[in-house]
DNA sequence: TGAATACCTTGACTTAAATCAAAAATGGAT
DNA sequence: ATCCATTTTTGATTTAAGTCAAGGTATTCA
């Protein structure tokens, strides 16, 4: 097992931290294993502390009184998500499930709101990681609300590649099914808007390999 | 004109600091008076700092290339607006106006960073300001995308009857184009719902005043 | 007061996407 | 490999909401 110590420093949110404080956090984390599909907290239970992603993958989603799933957004290793109540106490507004066989760490909620108040370089990483979400969600809103759905997919897509590093190439990291409720759709849309995009050959699909022939 | 020391001790950001600290951030503030349909900064501008609303009410949006408006909130007196930026030193994300003549406070983005550095408790309650809004826009992404129109609209006037203390009449505090663009619709749905609902008893509407007859 | 402007509503039509249903493809597990 | 379960695709249909166009109602300002 990889020492707990450079995981931490490796995350982005405790970036730049010295070494004390660093140890500090470890006395406080706790290491939790979740496997695929597994539930690792629901929307209103009660804020216990946030999670940073070691390995694996976590989506945060919403269901609507129908039952159908909205994923807010996907956590990848460096990740750190479930600390929007950490500061205010209340019940946590959305559910997150393990993608894939995921290590976690867990920050408690008390044990952390001590450390930021000791120490001001955590409480601005921490601003700067909250400050980024929200302005993922601003996108997010703007996309579900301004754009169809051939135009989300596509901004997912280059978004994707960049990500990816690839300029012309990306391979999705989530099924389809999970993609379509990502871009605030469903399978059925997806798979047709793939088939309507791979006609007009701006994309060409092999299985969750996408080529882009055409930004 | 009212002591500025007195609005800031009563705004919520800064709830709880103590005097000496009170008194930092009085000599950072800025005052700005924002005439009705006046722009406060638009997409893509540089972060020069956060605002808090005095007076008056500001609505933030984003426009599609088709030049479609959606609102992704409205910020009114007690509010800040425009921090999302000021710890991660990036381009404003969406475009802010006065809904009405509104008089601001503006904070310097690097005279905040040191207060907040120098300052647990302005960090603590920062991040839980930013925190309720990450609970918001994740509600408004969920209403955007799991609920149709009418139960959105349906959702915002509960959320109003909370707002304002009573219990089956609301005050719209918008037009209704506005309101439109708030719940990621066009004046002509909205102008059909609410004759929808009126015909089926479940509301009334004279003017900006609606009447809940059936929750 | 009356004109001008902005705001709101209604109607006819179009369209994007959801639903329902079923077939095809994929991918593990034995 | 073969079977089973899940995921993906395709087809026919429905539906909610957007578009375009025109009329009505307020509001504001001179």
């Amino acid at each position: 097992m990889q020492n707990i110590l450079n995981i931490i420093s490796a995350i982005p949110l405790f970036n730049g931290l010295p070494d004390d404080q660093l140890n500090a956090i470890r006395q406080i984390t706790l290491e939790k294993q979740f496997s695929k599909g597994q539930s690792i907290f629901s929307e209103g239970d009660e804020t216990k502390g946030f999670f940073v992603v070691v390995t694996g993958r976590v989506k945060i989603y919403k269901v609507s009184s129908e039952g159908k799933e909205q994923i807010l957004h996907i956590f990848e290793a460096g990740q750190s998500f479930g600390e929007v109540t950490v500061f205010t106490g209340r019940q946590l507004p959305a559910n997150a499930e393990a993608l894939e066989k995921s290590r976690l760490l867990f920050f408690p909620r008390s044990a952390m709101v001590d450390l930021v108040t000791e120490n001001p370089a955590l409480a601005l990483n921490m601003l700067a990681t909250m400050s980024r979400k929200l302005r993922q969600f601003a996108a997010q809103i703007e996309s579900l609300s301004l754009k169809e759905i051939p135009a989300r997919l596509a901004s997912y897509l280059i978004y994707l590649a960049k990500e990816q590093g690839t300029s012309d190439a990306v391979n999705l990291n989530v099924s389809k099914g999970q993609l379509a409720s990502l871009l605030g759709t469903i399978p059925e849309t997806l798979s047709r808007i793939f088939a309507k995009l791979s006609g007009q050959q701006l994309i060409r699909v092999e299985g969750s390999r996408i080529t882009l022939m055409n930004r």
